[in-house]
DNA sequence: GATGAATGAGATTTCATTCAT
DNA sequence: CATGAATGAAATCTCATTCAT
């Protein structure tokens, strides 16, 4: 059944996900995951902590998949391309985590926003360099500054949570490769 | 300075598009407005009332005005970067209605959810339509369902919340043309 | 039976009295009441405050009281006297009260300790410039300082709450001219 | 660094004395003494206990030392005078054990109060049986109850703890001398 | 039309203590 | 001897809503 902080944080990603943080009570958390409150409080010092790290967890993956697929030595289109069909792939194969981390971000305390702002920060950066790369090499054109392409597009992988469903006839790989066809179609250079 | 019940939904919108509506006490509403309690629940049935009052105002007019830059006569290209300028657009000059709009989807009330769902609906399927019309008409690529694309444009807008800042160096149209570009880029047959 | 705060105040003030601060639950306070907690809540903003009010209370009163006793125009020693008895009556005469004032000092919430040293140390203060204008003028020795005297006075008298009891043999009145014989006595010049 | 009972006692009695017995946290003392609650419930039946080991100490070695002084064979102005040195003077040097006795004699459960009133009245009646043997030796006045006398010089020596700090200008002998000193010119006949 | 006192249910968090290891 | 996970009861406080005036 696994031990009692990972149960924790699995009914709490679950009950994030579909309702929202301010929505789930501390109380349905812990009966869901089988435990009491004071458990709770033994593990985590808050409900806010629960949510910092279930929402730093898929974020440290995908910042570490995106380091490695970045860093290949394949044409800059490819590896544009191969990090947009995986962050999509990735979010999809954790979805609560990822609706999670869609919806709660203003939800974080004051104190942990900070910290995950930078680890957002440095993903975007990093993403937006691969599109730059491309501006500068010709590849992409440049019409559209670097950063708001990059916003577009996690805005619309953020979207995922609202219309996206696992039942569907999609698969995340298709959804993946369709999105980084739409990113790669709008930079492809006329 | 308006009317009771218009200071109730300036209040309320500034704060819920701040904060999130959970996070909004009926209190605080009442206090920026400069009434009482009482004359909130006068005037609205409760609080979800707010919310449904302000999501629904937004989606309305931009509603109509698809309507309007769709049926143009226009190529379907032309109408369709239109209608994506004009949803940003409108949707950064009436900024905290949309953050309301962007964010509070899942905290309508059960009842109002179904009629709002109907509502937006109608919108994307709208929208869907000019890409399709597009496709049909070999202008637009269909290598991406038009149903994806669609939800990928929208997701972007959806985001602007989360980035654009109106004192930023971009204005409302400049981004309304570039997303309009990075759409339209995507669809464009190769 | 008095309004709500009114009840809420005595209820308060008795049980602090009895048990300290610390010791009684906001529950107990609105049952013995007769309210609510939400009424308690919707007149006082804490628990805090409702200490702070019964606290500043009495010292109010005592404050006021001195002022007149001090400035009148009897010899010094007799003016001492009579503040000396008029600190133990009217703390007799407000037992409850009294005892929440000598008890709970350190219990009051950072932002109102402040403030009330500030009133406490102006009371302390005016009591200790009867001393020495005794001491200037001779009546009074001056080989313990008239600070420390004071402290010396003020512990007693807060420790009327640890020993006297109201059904005992001594009047209010007794005990505070005992205690202002004993304070003169040891000023008093050999 | 002593004996893991002594360190808990050493830490509980400083945070007692700083905060009062129920603003600290088993968790706290076992924190500052590098211990686990384990360990603490190993060696304490519970937190009551840790207050009642500390309040009775400084109370046994202050009766101990009376004993002594009383029974000396001065004159009883002059024992007197040396047990209200000795007092004031052994509080000062054990401040924060002195200010867990002055401050928390309430907070003893039930069953421990009993036995400490004892050895408090004992205490206490010594010391006025002192002034009773002055009294009636024709040394002391006796229009004050001895009694009462004793309350009087006790609730000062309560409330060092309140004002007196180890980093001032007066020594805990001068403070002792100055303490005596007013008790002793209360006393005196005219 | 409007007030604001009052409710009552429920929120998060704390904490002394126990107990299997 | 000692650990630290886990409990469970109770603590303070919040808040949407109602209703007599």
């Amino acid at each position: 059944m696994g031990t009692v902080p990972e149960r924790l944080i699995g009914a709490a990603t679950r009950l994030f996900a579909d309702k929202g943080f301010d929505r789930v009570a501390v109380q349905e958390i812990v009966d869901l995951a089988g435990v009491t409150k004071g458990a709770m409080y033994h593990y985590f010092g808050s409900k806010d902590d629960l949510l910092h790290e279930i929402y730093g967890s898929l974020l440290r993956v995908q910042t570490e998949r995106l380091e490695l697929i970045a860093a290949g030595d394949g044409a800059v289109a490819d590896r544009l391309h191969a990090a947009a069909v995986d962050v999509v792939v990735t979010s999809v194969e954790n979805f609560d985590q990822a609706k999670v981390y869609f919806r709660s971000a203003d939800q974080l305390a004051e104190s942990q926003r900070l910290a995950m702002r930078l680890e957002r920060r440095k993903y975007h950066e990093r993403f937006r360099s691969l599109v730059e790369e491309g501006q500068d090499a010709g590849v992409f054109r440049d019409t559209v500054p670097a950063d708001l392409t990059v916003h577009y597009f996690f805005g619309a992988v953020h979207h995922l949570g609202s219309w996206y469903r696992e039942s569907g006839t999609l698969s995340a790989e298709e959804v993946g490769r369709h999105y980084a066809d739409l990113l790669l179609g709008s930079l492809r250079d006329q």
